[in-house]
DNA sequence: TGACGTCACTTGTCCTTACGAGTTAGGACT
DNA sequence: AGTCCTAACTCGTAAGGACAAGTGACGTCA
């Protein structure tokens, strides 16, 4: 560590000495970083410059502040929750996922009535402002303590002609699929896999650290003539989870020639 | 927008003003937004705090600052660009994806040689430091102008076992896939999902706006026992693409009771 | 008319100062 | 010895000032 000079703004040369020590292993996951007033001292800078620096970093997740206490090297370890999504079969999942079943509900579901918005409307091929039911929930895994946002929008339309349904069209996602299959659904799905910047509220609930973007699937179920006929929406941090797609082959086209 | 005082810190009060008169619509997406002057006037704080505030709202990713324009709220449309990623049918995909295949090269393909990290040792189920063909290539969609990074990962052991391999590794995915499956090999894969923030150099390759995950899945082609091939990693910023896995149901067992 | 330069606006960078608030260790008092 | 409090560290918030650097519009000059 010297006083480089190459790059542009001060508190980017800061920032990056301290990023490559990070990087390097100089700095070890989870060990303590120099404080401001010592990078202000090493770097002959002012405190808004280092701070200004330490706000890069975090940007990137690459370190964890801790009022009073110091910035820590974030020990980005892999996700410790695989939530393994099945393909070519269908709901016997118990809750949300296959994944073994892990998911507890930590709160009461709240039930709501809502519209579609251009999001969730391209996903159910309706028009803006169609009612749907809503449903939403948070889920925890009781090994991780991962915590998981899950949503179930049904359409007004489609709840009414499935008689089951429309009395208490907020049931488990299981349920649904249950119920969908019994009156005669073939169903298959499609799967929408994003990722975004939480909001405070999600922050919160999802209780996410800084810099951590949220992993959201959207599961489609599509009946036999292909039309949709509910939403499944799972929203979770991506620092402690990842999603599994488990393909086997069936048949070996040849390829193209070259490629 | 009045002197709400409720929250803690003043910079966030005016950051969640601003956020939700955002979030109401009462700023139209791509709309100007006060300029710091207007804002330090509107509510009566000084330039730090506007500009603390103004940081929190593109860390969320909800406006865009323009050096001596001002700021803009993010357009937050869906992602332009849909990757399908294709299941129960294995390599007749033209280049990385099967998705209509719009990816172009627009640099020479850099190959080098490296060792399995934690990471990508547990995904190809090998110890650490263990020997690997490396091959990054920049890719970009024509119609979206949307950028990827790819990275192909073959184990020394894989492609001493395969000679059309051994002398030549870095070919493209497709071709890897052909050789493989011209060799008696029956794959199937496993496709990780996950996000997390860029580091300085991903955003600049991919020319990344503020506060933009990158959305990375890894795909890991297995032979017929079981044993990992090698790994194929694609990487994108999740503003304007996703993942789509089509899934279509094959059998329907009655599901456990309750749920 | 066209090109250029200036100016007023924007955000970016950097400094100084001050105090509040969480954390921890050590010393003083009981 | 045990308890509590203080002091010294940490980062968080807020204000002030100053200048640099992009941007665009307007006015001047050729």
């Amino acid at each position: 560590m010297s006083e480089i000079q190459r790059p542009g703004a001060l508190y980017q040369q800061v920032a990056a000495a301290v990023r490559e020590a990070i990087l390097t292993g100089e700095f070890a996951p989870d060990s303590l970083l120099p404080s401001e007033a010592q990078l202000m001292a090493r770097y002959s800078v002012s405190r808004p410059t280092v701070r200004n620096a330490i706000a890069a970093l975090r940007a990137e997740g690459l370190i964890d502040v801790r009022h009073g206490k110091g910035s820590f090297v974030r020990s980005s370890g892999q996700p410790h929750l695989t939530i393994e999504r099945r393909i070519s079969r269908t709901a016997d999942d118990r809750f949300v996922m296959p994944n073994g079943d892990i998911w507890q509900e930590v709160e009461e579901p709240s039930t709501y009535r809502t519209h579609t918005t251009k999001d969730t409307g391209r996903l159910l091929q309706l028009d803006e402002e169609e009612a749907l039911f809503g449903c939403d929930r948070l889920l925890i895994d009781s090994s991780t303590r991962t915590r998981a946002m899950h949503r179930t929008l049904i359409p007004f339309e489609v709840a009414e002609a499935v008689p089951l349904l429309g009395k208490e069209p907020c049931k488990p996602p299981a349920a649904i699929y249950w119920v969908l299959t019994q009156t005669g659904h073939k169903l298959s799905w499609t799967e929408t896999v994003r990722a975004h910047m939480p909001l405070p509220d999600e922050r919160a609930t999802l209780r996410l650290p800084d810099a951590t973007p949220i992993l959201q699937v959207a599961r489609v179920a599509h009946g036999a003539d292909g039309r949709p006929l509910f939403l499944e929406e799972l929203r979770c941090g991506a620092d402690c989870a990842e999603l599994a797609y488990r393909i086997t082959a069936d048949k070996q086209p040849a390829p193209r020639a070259r490629a």
